[in-house]
DNA sequence: AGGTCACATCGACGTGTGTCAATATAGGCC
DNA sequence: GGCCTATATTGACACACGTCGATGTGACCT
């Protein structure tokens, strides 16, 4: 297990929040980012990244996120990557390795774009 | 407006359920099924569509979502026939027109899947 | 410095998907 | 039946994306 022994890394301090479905009719770009969001989580690959973060309860190297997941290691490197840029997980270099986690806030908001009034 | 009388469509018994994210880590098949309703939502017009539904209240007709949504018929009546297959939207034929509302259980165990432990 | 390990980037390929014009199908109306 | 309206389907196109092998880049070690 390479569970570090903090607990996660430096969280971002705020998250793009997404416009609710439900409140409002969205506009085109709200619409736009949302669905952005929504295709990270579009993937299998990246859903089973997200969730052996999710699960490991902190931060994972990412070096034990290739063989779990059963792709080559620059398939996995370019979903880490996107799931970076989309804000959904957090990347931190120590030493050689780098360890990822996912971003509790981000997955939260989407979670309240699906809320039914 | 063309909201129906009767609030909603009848609604289907049961929504196939998503594995969430955190409880414990997504097999393949659960990963591929939760990423295709995720892909449901990675589209602006089909975000679009849900929100269209989802704050009518119930069901509405197909004539009044094309130009809301800025797309040719073909486009959203495409759209509106993969949210139906997905099961996050029931149609129904009600003369020359067909209706369509938001199957908020389906929208409810996508938020389920997201959920932080 | 040289070597090795870990991760990212590049280039290329196949596949899926959003989009529309054109056409088909289904249903009401006269 | 014949016509019109509303929605679905077809065919075709462009574009984005997932995937991998090969290569690049950064970091430790001796």
């Amino acid at each position: 297990m390479s569970v570090r022994e903090q607990p996660v890394l430096e969280q971002p301090d705020v998250v793009a929040c997404c416009a609710p479905l439900s409140a409002a009719v969205l506009t085109e770009t709200e619409a736009a980012t949302l669905a952005h969001q929504f295709a990270m989580l579009a993937d299998p690959v990246r859903l089973r990244l997200v969730s052996l973060l999710s699960n490991a309860g902190g931060a994972v190297c990412a070096c034990d996120l290739v063989e779990p997941v059963g792709k080559s290691q620059p398939t996995v490197s370019h979903h880490l990557t996107r799931l970076v840029a989309a804000g959904i997980c957090v990347s931190e270099r120590r030493g050689r390795n780098v360890w990822y986690a996912v971003v509790p806030a981000a997955l939260e908001s989407l979670r309240g774009a699906l809320a039914t009034n």
